[in-house]
DNA sequence: GAGCACTGC
């Protein structure tokens, strides 16, 4: 480099530079050669040149993630120019993988190794190795139908059956066997209506791919779970192989009779690793907040009975809600002699991995979400683990050397576990789902082979939600055009609606800013030992209508701090100190405030694609609220004499949940957004409308659709015979409160000699 | 006057 200038001490620092790189890249290269896949490499690649269809089943260290797309891309089955496609169920995981990938090539991130996260796509047009989250590439199908742009999917921790994994392998097998004929003119009917026309962008990439043969495609289904058969099955008896991993041995110890109390056995058991083992960090599972809190309290009380040198602890409690500072402090070595226990929850079993952790102790319960689709109410409880996740957990205490695990249960416990949890799929909310599935063409909902199919009924009032929001017509198609912009829109579908609808009331800024804070966990974070600061704090922005109007206020007040930080400031350093002293000052949760800012800022580049102009309704709350009603109109809610409330859809016994500031108030009629059972069952996020609105904003069609289907089900002629009769099916209908049992009048949606109407039930007048 | 595992577009 005869440019440079040739001091001795220039030449020592580019040395060492130098010197350091070599060392880091050999560093590499011994690392990968000394991974368990590396021995396998041309197995492998022979394998997926040979089979369309391969699972791999690796175990955890195997380096399966990283190596076998660096292996297929230098087997050249890029070399047309197409992708190898990386799925992850989490963006933490996707990120992290492909900038390793991306070293380990030597290559700059973004270049032929990059990412795709939503609201970060670090990719280019040379990017041949891709890493992604699984949702984002379902998004990509609805913009390119035959994913042409990709020679290989690759669908990593697929054993973890997230929703969008389940959705994501139905639509690739269909994908794969559109893929491997030609894509022309001649392409028969029934293929072509696999890919139902009415979206420009879809047509457009149709045109495109017309009079080409795409390659076939290449799906790898890599699962750590043992059980390959599942898959297998699934995908039409394709081949699994197996790659070994590298842990160490893990002793399991269970204990002899069932333990009464689990946080009990959890604190003996951490003081008896403490006192009896050898060196070595604790990983305990619990399972929540509330529960982390208390044993983190009660081993600081034991251990201070604790003789002098034997105290030498240090709790570290870790779960998703906790600030990212706090939770960094689990990577943290603990001082020297001292001992380390972390609390955790599941976050600790797959999202986050922790070195040094020798012991495990799992009492093997976990927090599950489950969703009742008859009443929509969502509640958490707490589970046994299944097999797998107990496997997962005593895994965790083998990373490094070998480890030992307390299972708080005794053995003969562990046979009547189930093998594996059950597949999200099976216990959530499918509208999404169902609208998605019909945005890519896909109209037989009922009879599409979904890896575990849900049950009939969660699909069905799927769809009755969807045609009641107006996404689908009466016979189930996707709606032009409000069907086909709220697949586009990635809210829930009922926000989507919200956001359209707003176009209407003249309130579009107004609902962006809604649906984006209704999109995130609570903006308001409370801590225990600052309630009334706390309260006070939110006072500022609390409006007497309701919750929504009042995250409308947050959010503005928001932006005008960061705009005048701005103005005042051009350093992003000073701007970001003080929006942070701003949201600490008013107790704002600034990780939800900054996900509502990006969700903010994607959907209203969505929704200036549409073409819907961004309104707003000034200081016209009135006009705002009516559009939540028209919105919101399933979600109504009307006081009781005993201040509870009933919600009108499910004819269901609610309560305000207190964090609503309408708590105190008790308004006749309310809207929400969430039905959650905990102790009691609760609603939140809810404005004050005036039930009068009712009968003249919900949709005509709203009640007929219910009555038609449940003539249907009891003429046992219809498409939905197999939902258990009017009863079951019904209940929504037959359970509206009756005149006898409840003195209030109420709004219904009722069945009337011709169809639905929307009815007073009670009294024979409104109240007024 | 309550309390919320974890992801994701």
């Amino acid at each position: 480099m005869p440019s440079l200038p040739k001091t001795d001490e220039t030449f020592t620092t580019m040395d060492q530079k130098s010197r350091k790189l070599l060392e880091r890249k050999q560093n590499i290269a011994q690392q990968r050669k000394a991974l368990p896949i590396a021995s396998v490499e041309k197995r492998l690649v022979e394998e997926v040149k040979n089979n369309d269809v391969l699972i791999i089943v690796g175990e955890t260290g195997s380096g399966k993630t990283t190596q076998l797309p660096q292996f297929l891309f230098n087997a050249g089955l890029c070399h047309d120019g197409k992708v190898i496609g990386i799925t992850q169920p989490r963006r933490v995981a996707a990120v992290s993988v492909a900038k390793r990938v991306a070293e380990e090539c030597g290559v700059e991130l973004g270049q032929r190794v990059g990412y795709s996260i939503r609201f970060d796509d670090v990719t280019s047009n040379l990017t041949r190795i891709k890493y992604m989250t699984d949702g984002l590439l379902l998004r990509e199908a609805l913009l390119d139908p035959f994913l042409s742009k990709y020679c290989v999917i690759i669908v990593d921790e697929a054993h973890e059956r997230t929703v969008h994994t389940d959705v994501l392998l139905g639509l690739l097998k269909t994908v794969q066997s559109a893929r491997s004929q030609y894509v022309n003119k001649e392409l028969d009917h029934e293929k072509r209506s696999l890919y139902k026309s009415g979206n420009s962008d879809r047509e457009n990439r149709l045109k495109a791919c017309q009079g080409t043969k795409l390659p076939p495609l290449k799906l790898i289904i890599m699962s750590a779970s043992l059980d390959a058969s599942v898959f297998s099955k699934y995908l039409g008896g394709a081949k699994a192989v197996h790659v070994q991993g590298r842990q160490y041995p893990v002793d399991v110890l269970y204990t002899y009779h069932a333990e009464p109390d689990y946080l009990d056995a959890a604190l003996i058991t951490i003081f008896q690793v403490h006192l009896e083992e050898g060196p070595g960090d604790i990983l305990v599972f619990l399972t929540g907040q509330e529960e982390i809190e208390f044993v983190e309290r009660r081993i600081k009380e034991r251990a201070n009975q604790l003789p002098e040198e034997n105290r030498k602890l240090v709790i570290v409690p870790i779960y998703s809600s906790l600030p990212s500072e706090r939770q960094m402090k689990v990577f943290k070595p603990a001082p020297l002699g001292f001992r380390k226990v972390i609390l955790a929850t599941n976050i600790a079993e797959t999202s986050v991995t922790i070195p040094g952790i020798k012991f495990v102790i799992d009492p093997g319960l976990v927090k599950a979400r489950s969703y009742n689709p008859v009443t929509g109410v969502e509640s958490l409880i707490i589970i046994p683990t299944s097999k797998a996740q107990a496997l997962q957990r005593s895994g965790r205490a083998g990373r490094e050397g070998t480890g030992k695990c307390f299972r708080l249960y005794p053995e003969s416990e562990f046979a009547k576990l189930v093998d594996s949890t059950v597949p999200e799929i099976k216990r959530c909310n499918l509208s999404n789902v169902v609208l998605q599935l019909k945005a890519l063409g896909i109209d037989d909902i009922l009879g599409f082979d979904f890896m575990e199919k849900p049950s009939r009924m969660a699909i069905v009032r799927s769809l009755e939600q969807l045609f009641l929001l107006g996404a689908l017509t009466e016979d189930y198609k996707l709606s032009d055009p409000v069907g086909y912009q709220m697949s586009r829109l990635p809210l829930d579908p009922i926000y989507s609606k919200a956001l359209i609808l707003a176009g209407e009331y003249q309130c579009v800024e107004e609902m962006l800013i809604v649906v984006a804070m209704l999109s995130v966990e609570s903006i308001f974070y409370i801590p225990n030992d600052k309630l009334d600061e706390a309260r006070a704090a939110r006072k500022c922005f609390s409006s007497p209508e309701g919750d929504h109007i009042t995250m409308i206020n947050v959010y503005r007040a928001s932006k005008e701090v960061m705009e005048k930080i701005q103005v005042t400031n051009s350093q992003d350093k000073a701007a970001e100190k003080s929006i942070n002293k701003w949201c600490r000052d008013n107790f704002i949760n600034k990780r939800s405030l900054k996900h509502a800012r990006d969700i903010h800022s994607q959907i209203l580049g969505h929704i200036q694609q549409m073409g819907l102009s961004v309104t707003s309704c000034g200081d016209d709350m009135l006009q705002f609220r009516r559009c939540l009603a028209a919105s919101f109109f399933l979600n109504v809610a009307l006081k009781q004499p005993d201040g509870t409330y009933r919600a009108m859809a499910s004819a269901q016994i609610v309560r305000v949940h207190p964090s609503s500031v309408l708590f105190r108030t008790k308004p006749e009629c309310i809207i929400f957004n969430e039905l959650v059972r905990t102790n009691q069952i609760y609603v939140r996020n809810l404005t004050r409308i005036e039930p009068l609105w009712l009968p003249e904003l919900a949709p005509q069609g709203a009640g007929v659709l219910v009555a038609e289907r449940w003539s249907g089900v009891e003429q046992g002629g219809d498409d939905y015979t197999d939902v258990k009769g009017p009863n079951e099916y019904g209940s929504s209908i037959s359970g509206w409160p009756s005149r006898s049992s409840s003195p209030v009048c109420f709004p219904v949606y009722g069945l009337c000699e011709d169809g639905l109407c929307l009815s007073w039930l009670g009294d024979d007048s409104p109240p007024t």
